[in-house]
DNA sequence: GAGCACACCCACACACCAC
DNA sequence: GGTGGTGTGTGGGTGTGCT
């Protein structure tokens, strides 16, 4: 049903003969079979009164209960719809009329005259326009004359005495803004997902008393499916105009680029690519004019897949040509601050190997913010389900958090302690990654193999096994290690919850063991020889607490930040694990350093580390 | 209890600047 | 030109209190 459709005579509404507005054979009282709120012949009178207004769900049960319409068209000027806007407060720039008509004429059993309930005249009202379109009630000018004067039938309204409600602001959204929120998305598309864009919307009239917060909200989780279509927009988010100067419609299929890009996982490996196939490029013609580094025999290194690369302005400005979903500064940060922390390769590896399980690959993340640190980085890298396992543990160890775990870290690490001993051990450089590291190791280290050594002993049990080992650089890791300076990418491609079970078989295996074996079986595991090295320096060489330092140290990594790795290799709190402080405790000799010591180890242990560092240290 | 309005958070894309 | 440091504010949420 169309409200406008209606046709309305002179008569149905016009002035007074006292140059009051009034409404002229509006049925009273015997109009009551038809309602109050009616004209002759029982056609309804139309009211609007506006969505966010406090009393509209109050006032239009009233005017429907009583005759009257409640329009959800606003009154507009420009049709010259004959619509009566009520408000409960004075509406700056319209014609208005105050919700105590409707109260006044219930009671009167009969519509009051409504010049009487009108809010003073808005500043902003033209008087010359009111026997023209702009008027909110069309005075048809073939009336009594009211129109002719009807600026001068307003200013001589004697109001009524009737207190309005008081001012009041709904913070509810409504139609009207609703709409308002749309409009402005659709003129300002790539703006739409813009804090500062809401907050400037916010300062609207329309919009005012929300913050831009809240509308930015309000369109997220209420608007968005209703957009529809937007505006079409240049580069640059300007509005492009079609010949006749109209905004032209685009679909959401055509929705502009908002103001920044999130980098996917195709682009992320896209940038590993050209990055290293770049280097590799470069690494080729250094070694035609002859300034690749050499090693030791003169030889010239070789190009190392796992190295961290550099790349420099040019890498940029091409990523950027080739891939101009991000501009040059975009492709250096996320170089910067993802790649490099990550490894190109790495990230390469663990892309195939996703797309080989038929998993989505994930993009580079939780590499940079405060809290970015080893912990998140370290359960993307190995996997959600390494958290999983470890909350599933049985033990009240799974009541640890962040916070306990810091704890702990402060137990087992002494402020005073460190580089102090200065015995600390370089990591063994390996020069082309890890597989590379352990072919060198092998080739350089690898004796015949020794005998058995037995489940439950020392890998350096027998004489000849220590004479093996001592070819081979046992000692502690060093403060500024990294995950990549203990696992290889092997490490990554085990379940979590096998690693222990793994090494378990291989240490249980150790009596065919060689270095080089035990060596390239923790490789396989994706345990890099320096971290076996520290292994055997920190258990005395030690199989049952080789094992205990694993899963200790396991346990701990999805808590480490990123600074706190050295210190989670520093377990000070079980019998037969031994780091450079203890050790320094023992070569002291001092009462005090003694009494520390035997706080923690047994007699039998320190026994043993004695012996451990007389044939090793 | 559900829906809503709003505050607040955080990772990070993008940019600028200093050395 | 290369590099590191850092600021700004977007994008994508979650949390909380009110209706």
């Amino acid at each position: 049903m169309s409200f406008h459709t209606i046709e309305y005579s002179a008569g149905m509404v016009s002035p007074s003969s006292n140059n009051q507005l009034a409404l002229g054979n509006v049925q009273s009282g015997a109009a009551a079979s038809h309602g109050i709120f009616t004209y002759d012949g029982g056609i309804p009178m139309l009211f609007f009164v506006p969505f966010n207004d406090p009393n509209r769900y109050e006032y239009k049960q009233k005017i429907i209960s009583h005759g009257g319409i409640i329009t959800d068209t606003e009154p507009n000027e420009s049709t010259g719809n004959r619509i009566i806007l009520l408000s409960s407060f004075n509406i700056r720039g319209q014609l208005c009329f105050k919700l105590s008509f409707i109260d006044d004429s219930i009671k009167n059993n009969g519509v009051c005259d409504l010049s009487n309930y009108k809010y003073q005249i808005p500043e902003v009202y033209d008087p010359s326009s009111i026997s023209g379109q702009n008027k909110i009630i069309k005075i048809n000018s073939e009336g009594d004359g009211a129109g002719q004067n009807d600026a001068a039938a307003f200013s001589n309204v004697i109001s009524r005495n009737v207190r309005p409600p008081p001012m009041r602001t709904s913070r509810r959204f409504n139609d009207l803004k609703d709409e308002y929120i749309l409009k402005q998305i659709r003129l300002n598309p790539r703006l739409r997902n813009s804090h500062k864009f809401f907050d400037g919307l916010a300062t609207h009239d329309v919009l005012k008393g929300h913050t831009g917060n809240s509308i930015r909200s309000r369109y997220r989780n209420h608007l968005e499916s209703r957009l529809a279509y937007v505006y079409k927009t240049d580069e640059d988010g300007a509005l492009i105009k079609s010949a006749d100067g109209k905004n032209i419609r685009e679909s959401l299929e055509n929705l502009p680029k908002t103001l920044k890009n999130r980098f996917t996982a195709l682009e992320d490996f896209n940038l590993c690519t050209e990055l290293i196939e770049y280097s590799r490029q470069k690494y080729y013609e250094d070694l035609e004019s002859g300034a690749v580094e050499k090693d030791e025999d003169g030889k010239p290194k070789p190009f190392d897949l796992y190295q961290e690369f550099t790349a420099p302005v040019s890498f940029f400005t091409m990523m950027a040509k080739t891939y101009p979903s991000h501009s040059y500064h975009s492709w250096r940060d996320r170089y910067r601050k993802f790649v490099r922390q990550y490894g190109a390769q790495k990230y390469i590896d663990d892309y195939n190997r996703s797309i080989q399980n038929g998993e989505t690959p994930e993009q580079m993340k939780n590499f940079t913010g405060k809290k970015a640190g080893l912990t998140r980085g370290f359960k993307e890298l190995i996997g959600s389900s390494y958290n999983d396992n470890y909350r599933a543990l049985p033990s009240n160890e799974n009541a640890r958090d962040d916070e306990t775990i810091d704890e702990k870290i402060k137990q087992i690490r002494s402020s005073d302690y460190e580089g102090a001993a200065g015995n600390v051990g370089e990591i063994q450089e390996a020069e082309g990654g890890p597989n590379n590291d352990l072919e060198q190791v092998i080739e350089s280290q690898s004796q015949p193999e020794s005998q058995s050594q037995g489940q439950g002993g020392s890998v350096l049990e027998s004489q000849s096994t220590s004479q093996m080992w001592s070819n081979f650089d046992i000692k502690y890791l060093p403060q500024g290690i990294t995950l990549e300076d203990l696992f290889n990418k092997n490490f990554y491609k085990i379940a979590p919850s096998e690693i222990s079970s793994k090494v378990e078989t291989i240490l249980n295996d150790i009596e065919l063991s060689a270095p080089a074996l035990l060596l390239k079986s923790f490789n396989e595991i994706g345990i890099n020889d320096v971290f076996t090295a520290h292994l055997i320096m920190a258990s005395s060489g030690d199989i049952v607490n080789m094992q205990v330092f694993i899963d200790k140290f396991l346990d701990l990594i999805p808590h480490l930040q990123e600074d706190q790795l050295y210190d989670g290799l520093q377990i000070e709190d079980t019998d037969g694990i031994w780091t450079n402080k203890l050790d320094s405790y023992l070569l002291s000799g001092s009462k005090q350093d003694m009494k520390k010591l035997q706080a923690i180890q047994s007699p039998h242990s320190i026994d043993a580390r004695r012996l451990f560092l007389e044939k090793f240290a």
